[in-house]
RNA sequence: GCUCACAUAGCUCAGAUGGUAGAGCACUUCCUUGGUAAGGAAGAGGUCAUCGGUUCGAAUCCGAUUGUGAGCACCA
C-alpha cells in the first residue's frame, strides 16, 4: 500500500480529468436527448461526478440506458477537449450565445465578484461548457466501462432552497472497470450493513406509522441494547462525578422563551399543546385577538406547553433551586432526557434523523477557571467510550460562528467578545490535548461554540455523532447565579455534553459499526444453547438457567429443528456465543462452544465457559476471551 | 419543505399489453431425534397503502393523500 505522493497525487489528477470530462459528456448526452435543456454544474466528485440541469421534459433511471449509450458513442469517437480563454466581454457574449442563464449568472459573478480577467471554456465536438478544466485529451480517453449511471434526484441550483430545484444525474466514474466493480462490490456491501436493514432484521426497532413518523418503537433487542449503552454511560458519569437528575418531557411555553430558545427553535419544535380557557361573551371585544369564538362565549389560552426539544432549561430550573456557592462548582447534572424535535419531514430517516430521540445529555454548571478542566475531562470520556465500541474513525470538528453570516443575528446570540474568548478557550483544549480537528465556520450552537464528533455512516453520508458546547448566555437569560469565593454573585458557564449521543443516533452507528455481530456485553442474545436432540434438553436448561442467575441473556434454541438449521438460524441472528450440547458434553459436563464468525469449535467445562463469558462481559470486551485449555 | 422513484402475505419479492393474486423464508400442526449454515408433509395467512376517478370490469390506467427510499435544503 506504499505510494509515494507525487504517484497519489497523479491518480487522483487523472481520475479528476476522467470524472469532470464524463459530466461533459453526460451533459452533451442529455443535450442530445433533450434539445434545448439548460445546464447548471456538473463537477467531479468523490466516487464519480455529477451534472445539473433544468430539463423541458422530464428524464428517469429508465431514460439510463439510452444514455449510457449515447454517452459511450461520444467517447468512441474521440472527440478533442479544446480549451479557450475568452476575456470577461467575449466570454459573457459567448454565453449569451450558448443561451445559458445559469452559467451566465455565475460567468457574471465570478467578473465582477471574483475580478476574474477571463473565462475558461471547454469544447469537445458540438458541446461548449464554462469550465476551469482540466480534462483528458479526447473524448475516447474515458474509460467506456468505467462509469455507471447512478441516480437522478433534484438539487437547488447553488444549493440555496430559495433558488430553482433542478435535475442532478450522479454517476459512478473510475479509471478502469475493475476499480469500478470494486467500488460496486463494496457499497453493495455497505448497504447490507445499513441500520435500517439491518434494525428490522434483528428485531432492534419499527417505524409504526401509526404512531408517527421519526417515532420509533424499541423493540425488546433493541431496548437490551439500549440499556446497555445506558449502563455503561451511568457508570463513567458516576465515576467522572456526575449527579443524576430526571425531569418531565414537556414544560411551558415561557420557560423556553426565558432560555432563549424559541426564537431560534421555533422551527424545529412540535406546535405548543394550549390549554383553553372560557371567558363570559363580554371579556369578547370581537377582535378574536388570540381568542376563538364559540356560541356565546370564547375559549383563550390560559397556558401553553411544549414538548421539550432539548434538556437544557429543565436542568437550569434544577441548578437555581437553591442557593449556590462556588464550592459547589462544578455541578453535573446527567439525564437520559426524551427530546422531541419536529424535523422537516424530507430529513426524517430510520434511527439516524427522528423527531423523538432520546439524549445522553449532562449539563456541567461551572466556573471561568474551571472550563478547560471541565472541557478537557469531557474529551476524555468520549475517547474511553468511543474506545470501548472499538470506534476509531471519526473526526473532531470545532464548530465556530460565523461573524460574517448576514442571517447570524438570528442564528447566534450577539456577542463578539464572549463568542471569541470561548472559542480561544475551546482551541486551547484541543492543542493542550494534542488532538487533531477541523474547523467549521457557522456550525456553532446560538449559544457558544462546540466540538462535534463526526462519524461517516454506511452509506456515506456524514453526522454528528457526539457534541460538547460551552454556553455563554443561556445561563445569564435564566438568571442562574452562584456566590463567588469573593462573595459577589456571578453567572456560571455551561458545558452541554452528549459523548453517547442519542440512543437512537448511537445505535444506529453501532448496528453499522458492527454490522449488526454485537460483541457479547452488547449483544441483544448473549448465548444460545442448541441441543443434538431432544434427551439433552434438560441438560441445556440447566446451564440456561445458571447463566441466567448470572444475569446472562442465554435462551434454547427450540428443539424440533435439525442441528445444521438451529446453527443456521442462529449465526444469522448473529448471536455472538452458541453452545452446542449432546451426548458427550452431557457425560463430562461440558458445551461445545461456536463463535460467531468462527468455524472452529471449542470444548470446554460448563465452569471455564462461564468464567470467559463473564470476564469477557464485565470488561465488555470486543472478543471472546476463550479460557486457557 | 423541494425533486424523482417506489408502495402486492410478518419478511424478501414475482405478477407484459386491464378479466378481483403467486413463490421462498417465517408462522401453525403432524412426521422426523438429527454433531455444526435450510429434514419432510400438510395448513393458515392478502379490502394488492388509503380515498376518489376512468371502465362492463382496476393490483394493473388517471388524480389526490399517506408512507418509504435516494438526493437537495435543514440538521440546534
Amino acid at each position: 500500500m506504499e505510494s509515494n505522493n507525487q504517484e497519489e497525487h497523479t491518480v487522483e489528477e487523472v481520475l479528476f480529468r476522467i470524472r469532470h470530462s464524463a459530466a461533459h459528456v453526460l451533459a452533451q448526452a442529455v443535450l442530445e436527448m433533450r434539445p434545448g435543456s439548460t445546464l447548471g454544474f456538473g463537477p467531479p466528485i468523490l466516487d464519480g461526478f455529477y451534472y445539473d440541469f433544468i430539463l423541458n421534459k422530464p428524464l428517469t433511471e429508465e431514460d439510463f440506458p439510452e444514455l449510457e449509450r449515447r454517452m459511450k458513442k461520444i467517447m468512441k469517437r474521440g472527440q478533442r477537449f479544446d480549451h479557450e480563454e475568452l476575456d470577461a466581454e467575449a466570454a459573457l457574449a459567448r454565453i449569451d450565445e450558448m443561451d445559458e442563464p445559469y452559467k451566465r449568472e455565475y460567468g457574471a459573478e465570478l467578473i465582477e465578484k471574483n475580478g476574474l480577467k477571463s473565462l475558461s471554456f471547454y469544447r469537445n465536438g458540438p458541446f461548449v461548457d464554462m469550465c476551469e478544466g482540466p480534462h483528458v485529451k479526447t473524448t475516447k480517453d474515458i474509460p467506456r466501462d468505467a462509469f455507471k449511471l447512478r441516480r437522478v434526484a433534484g438539487a437547488y441550483w447553488r444549493g440555496d432552497s430559495d433558488n430553482v430545484m433542478m435535475t442532478r444525474i450522479y454517476a459512478w466514474a473510475f479509471a478502469d472497470k475493475a476499480a469500478l466493480d470494486d467500488h460496486l462490490a463494496r457499497w453493495e456491501a455497505a448497504q447490507a450493513r445499513d441500520h435500517k436493514k439491518l434494525g428490522r432484521e434483528l428485531g432492534i426497532f419499527v417505524i409504526d406509522n401509526q404512531v408517527g413518523r421519526g417515532l420509533p418503537l424499541w423493540l425488546p433487542n433493541g431496548t437490551v441494547i439500549r440499556d446497555e449503552i445506558e449502563k455503561l454511560a451511568r457508570e463513567m458519569e458516576f465515576k467522572a462525578g456526575y449527579q443524576r437528575v430526571s425531569t418531565p418531557h414537556l414544560a411551558k411555553r415561557d420557560l423556553y422563551y426565558q432560555s432563549g430558545h424559541l426564537p431560534y427553535y421555533v422551527n424545529d419544535m412540535y406546535p405548543a399543546m394550549e390549554v383553553l380557557e372560557r371567558v363570559p361573551d363580554a371579556a369578547d371585544d370581537g377582535s378574536g385577538d388570540g381568542a376563538e369564538e364559540t356560541q356565546g362565549s370564547a375559549r383563550v389560552v390560559k397556558e401553553a406547553y411544549c414538548l421539550r426539544p432539548m434538556n437544557c432549561p429543565h436542568h437550569h430550573r434544577i441548578f437555581a433551586t437553591e442557593p449556590r456557592s462556588y464550592r459547589d462548582l462544578p455541578l453535573r447534572l446527567a439525564e437520559y432526557g426524551q427530546v422531541y424535535r419536529f424535523e422537516d419531514s424530507g430529513g426524517v430517516s430510520g434511527l439516524l434523523r427522528v423527531r423523538g430521540m432520546c439524549m445522553n445529555d449532562a449539563h456541567i454548571y461551572c466556573t471561568e477557571e474551571q472550563i478547560k478542566d471541565e472541557f478537557k475531562a469531557v474529551m476524555k470520556l468520549y475517547e474511553q467510550a468511543f474506545r470501548t465500541f472499538g470506534m476509531d474513525d471519526y473526526t473532531l470538528r470545532l464548530s465556530k460562528w460565523d461573524p460574517e453570516d448576514p442571517k447570524g443575528k438570528d442564528k447566534y446570540v450577539d456577542n463578539p467578545e464572549a463568542w471569541e474568548k470561548s472559542e480561544r478557550l475551546i482551541t486551547e483544549v484541543l492543542e493542550e490535548l494534542g488532538l487533531d480537528y477541523v474547523e467549521a465556520k457557522g456550525e456553532a450552537a446560538f449559544y457558544g461554540p462546540k466540538i462535534d464528533i463526526q462519524l461517516v455512516t454506511v452509506t456515506g453520508r456524514e453526522e454528528s455523532v457526539s457534541t460538547v458546547q460551552l454556553d455563554f448566555a443561556v445561563p445569564e437569560r435564566m438568571g442562574l447565579k452562584y456566590t463567588g469565593s469573593d462573595g459577589e454573585e456571578h453567572t456560571p458557564y455551561c458545558i452541554h455534553r452528549a459523548p453517547f449521543s442519542t440512543h437512537e443516533r448511537f445505535v444506529a452507528l453501532l448496528i453499522e459499526h458492527f454490522g449488526g455481530a454485537f460483541p457479547t456485553w452488547l449483544a441483544p442474545l448473549q448465548v444460545e444453547l442448541i441441543t443434538i436432540s431432544e434427551h439433552f434438553d434438560d441438560y441445556a436448561k440447566g446451564i440456561v438457567q445458571r447463566l441466567r442467575n448470572r444475569m446472562v441473556r442465554a435462551e434454547l434454541a427450540r428443539s424440533n429443528d435439525t442441528v445444521p438449521k438451529k446453527i443456521r438460524q442462529g449465526v444469522t441472528r448473529k448471536i455472538p456465543n452458541l453452545l452446542i450440547v449432546g451426548e458427550r458434553e452431557q457425560a463430562d459436563g461440558t458445551v461445545t462452544l461456536r463463535r460467531y464468525g468462527e468455524r472452529e469449535q471449542h470444548t470446554m467445562t460448563i465452569d471455564a465457559f462461564e468464567a470467559a463469558l463473564m470476564e469477557s462481559i464485565e470488561t465488555r470486551s470486543l472478543e471472546f476471551l476463550l479460557p486457557r485449555s
